[in-house]
DNA sequence: AATGAATGAGAATTCATTCAT
DNA sequence: AATGAATGAATTCTCATTCAT
């Protein structure tokens, strides 16, 4: 187990695997991953030490895209509901524009590969998703949760909405206009 | 004749693979199901034809049970926030009593190996727990969505809640109350 | 494991072996057998005391029958040519009548489960065939050979005959015919 | 590059295979393969796919060392009897010489897991067998017949001597002089 | 560093045989 | 006697990980 050189095989690794996670589950094959990222099945434990070690770093990259993805252009001079739109339609957004990372984090998610280290990081990562909620909930039922519950919230809220895009793809902009409706009411209401 | 099969050991397997499957998701052996139950590993085989279809049976009854658990003493004569705190309450007594059984249930909805004969088969059974839902839901933004949607998101407002509750029980109470709030903002607000 | 009462159940389990043992080779399984027989699968098991004996008890059954069928009719008064036409033809009738039990036959044959015990009983079996073989024989190039020889000579073109007969089953008269001239050269000329 | 495939272990798994098959038939188990052939267990599933690809690959491997073993030092020039003669030898020399392989040929021969495709293959690589035995054959009773039939025929003479002989080794001399000529007489007589 | 052959501990099933009914 | 549920060893094949090249 040398040093790794590549960055770039690195990323093919986890590239693959968000695939192949998202199609097979976690008990995906680390050969089958190594074969989408066009490299040797040894080659992948040059880079991870372990499978455990990959399904961590995928989990924890997935999430930490999809925060990127939620916070550039917050429109921190707005009101609260325009706010909590903009994360809104940023989460919404980056779940459909990558179906198969959403399906891989899920996957991930409801493992038991997921160490309580990694959780805790990727808690920490959404710390300012986390305030940026906290704002929003600042008059709701929920003022007093911490920041993550509502986070959580809007999260499984979205998710369950997409769920429902996917099945009738024709009442899309219905669905998620309803669905934000209700997460606002829900949160700020 | 013989020996009759046992409905015993049957449910003696059921509950086993619900315990194994909530530690170790679907990839839990069935040699581990079978010791789990006290059975011998064929015997397995004798009750469920293959692991695919053991995991769907175990899918369908646990979905079963919390829908029996759902309505019984349902209010009608009441109001709507009275009914829809009926079956709030339910199912977070339901979800808390049994947290392996929940477990287990969130592990196969999100593995692959659930036929759609099966989730069309849950569907069907919480036909009168939409239909409740469609009732709550009735004044407020979700009211043109499917039943369905409104139940989802009560499961998964209600999952999140949980998985809050699990990590703070002190504050078990007040989540729930809070959380019960927000749902109901959010289809009837 | 208590005696046997039905001679029919016997019967009727030795004949769904034959057409099992064909299809699946000795290794079909016994549960099998005893479906096809219509029994139950511990019934198998009163009326042979293991896998084995039934293999045995039925390749002896099998053999047995062939030679029933071979020697009836026996032309003892005619010229050898006649006698041995009369046992070919009554070989490859019997065989093209019962294809399921030379298929058995021969599984049966080649595999390792046919004890010498059961092997010297058919052979003991053919005696009178043999007998017939060796007038046959009498003025040929075999006749310092043992007459079982001739018999298993004659088994064998015979044999290989039926497969051409069954690939192509247009030319099945000429064929035949052929073999024969070809069988009794080979044994008289 | 990595270790590169050895040919001496896939031929250390044939050669095994050969001995087990012909020992326990075709339901000999692949471990036990690999052990006799000093590699572990998954080692054999890198030579071959599966089990039936084993058998496939054996027994076209052990038909085409026969069909080697058969042709070299073929006396073009001499009449047919001695060309007969020659390849007769050739083939009860090549199955004395290795009775395992010949006991493994025949198992593999009335399994029902030879493919078609490798029996095409086999029956193309005789063809310059059966060409030799359509001379052989020109003026004989089977002129008419196909050449693959009168191959098939010394075969099934050539494997019923061979039995005889195996039973009969004092014998083995002349039982193989009077089974030639019989065989001479079928084929050109 | 990169490769992929090699390993052997499981994994899901199967099946001959036993035994409670 | 007859049944078929119960058993658990055996079977084929997979896969994370190691290591010779």
């Amino acid at each position: 187990m040398a040093r790794p050189r590549s960055e770039d095989k690195r990323t093919a690794i986890l590239e693959a695997a968000t695939k192949i996670v998202a199609m097979l589950g976690v008990s995906a094959p680390t050969a089958k991953i190594a074969k989408g990222a066009g490299v040797a099945e040894g080659t992948l434990f040059i880079y991870f030490a372990n499978k455990d070690e990959l399904l961590n770093q995928l989990y924890l990259e997935l999430k930490l895209e999809l925060r990127d993805a939620m916070m550039p252009g917050y429109p921190a001079g707005e009101g609260p509901i325009d706010r909590s739109r903009h994360v809104w339609d940023r989460y919404i957004g980056w779940s459909s524009a990558h179906p198969l990372k959403r399906r891989a984090m899920r996957q991930l998610a409801v493992s038991d590969r997921i160490t309580e280290k990694t959780k805790r990081l990727v808690g920490d990562a959404f710390g300012e998703v986390n305030d940026t909620m906290r704002e929003c909930a600042a008059g709701g039922v929920l003022r007093h949760r911490p920041p993550s519950f509502v986070s959580a919230m809007m999260t499984a809220i979205a998710d369950t909405t997409m769920d429902f895009v996917a099945r009738e793809p024709a009442q899309a902009k219905r669905t998620t206009k309803a669905a934000f409706d209700a997460f606002w009411k829900a949160v700020a209401g």
